[in-house]
DNA sequence: GCAGTCCAGATTGTTAACAATCTCAGTTGA
DNA sequence: TCAACTGAGATTGTTAACAATCTGGACTGC
């Protein structure tokens, strides 16, 4: 297993302008100039353009011919609720897949992963917080449909960025400890009552 | 090699391929070329890449870095049936709130659409007949809400590529003229009947 | 004043050249 | 024999230059 922490790689400016919109860091509307970025993250436009690409089809971004991108309007809250509840058709699926055939090495990975969150919400890091909620999630899904991860992606992001409400950390940790305290004594309908509990 | 020389632009590369990959022109796992796809539409490999980084985002090209991409595997028949629900979910809530704000002008556009698949399904031109059948659904739910469209596209490509039973001309049209009159009768409940029965 | 025009700077769109990496057949040497 | 190495060709990754388009403000003629 690799971790690439190097901000040159095409996953990574992704990966680091996600977090960007993730904890509001650009207002709602606000284009994303393609040069400011290339200089940022010290490459030419090119891997900024494919970022950039990959965000607007995951929703967070929209693009205008010759006018390049900016960030999305927000959702209204109907919309919201339909993607709440196709975020967990999707996560409880995954869920469900994960509890039936996690080993012993996979669960073990999740308390690790409960871990780094409990150590972001004491640091009281919003990036760290929102990317270490994300990736818990993720690694069930990841697990469980590699299919469909891109899918979940999509709709979390999307979802959390029309309300953060990270702000309340020691509840982040309660609702996740619950959750990941289920899936390792394998209790599916427990599980799915406090990821609903957590996502919704 | 003959050249694509009336698709020029991003959006247009992108949708003949999209519906290359629909009509399983490409085998599952099948390695695309970008310098291939470039000669064929006449471009450079730039806008290529764009077009095959957005359709890799929606799930129906899988990346490889330093590889390239090529077509995604097959769903199981689990995740298809994940992806069935939230389709509908998704596209359920935008035709009702099509059938509260449709104007004339936009049930009229409804009947032209309709027809199309017609002329499509008469010609047996399977191309044809899956392009009219995503445009059609795709009004509705691009006229109720542009947040979701994109969303809905991925969905939809997904689904279709795993089973393609449009070879039934006669069912398609009957199907979906079904719909379309319960949608102008402005009769929900009715609406939604036919388009689950048509989607699942 | 004001609608229309025009220009210059800013920004995105495209291209070709080059760099980095992978693939795979052919070779080597134990 | 066969595992490991090697190198040439194929393919993707990145870059900088250039083309096309948009934007906003100054200018013009009325």
């Amino acid at each position: 297993m690799k971790f690439d922490v190097s901000h040159k790689d095409r996953e990574s400016i992704c990966n680091a302008l996600r977090r960007d919109l993730l904890i509001g860091k650009f207002d709602f509307e606000q284009p994303i100039r393609e040069q400011k970025l290339a200089e940022r993250f010290g490459t030419s436009r090119g891997p900024i353009r494919d970022a950039l690409l990959r965000l607007t089809q995951e929703g967070a971004l929209v693009y205008e011919a010759n006018k390049g991108v900016r960030v999305n309007s927000p959702l209204s809250d109907a919309e919201r609720n339909v993607i709440v509840a196709m975020r967990l058709r999707l996560e409880k699926f995954c869920l469900g897949e994960f509890i039936r055939d996690a080993k012993e090495l996979h669960l073990h990975q999740l308390s690790f992963l409960l871990e780094r969150l409990n150590l972001a919400c004491e640091s009281s890091s919003l990036p760290e917080v929102a990317e270490s909620d994300l990736a818990l999630h993720r690694y069930w899904v990841a697990q469980a449909s590699p299919h469909l991860e891109s899918l979940w992606l999509g709709l979390s992001v999307r979802m959390i960025m029309k309300y953060s409400r990270l702000s309340n950390y020691k509840q982040v940790i309660e609702e996740h400890r619950k959750i990941v305290l289920a899936i390792i004594s394998r209790n599916l309908d427990e599980a799915l009552f406090y990821l609903e509990e957590n996502v919704r």
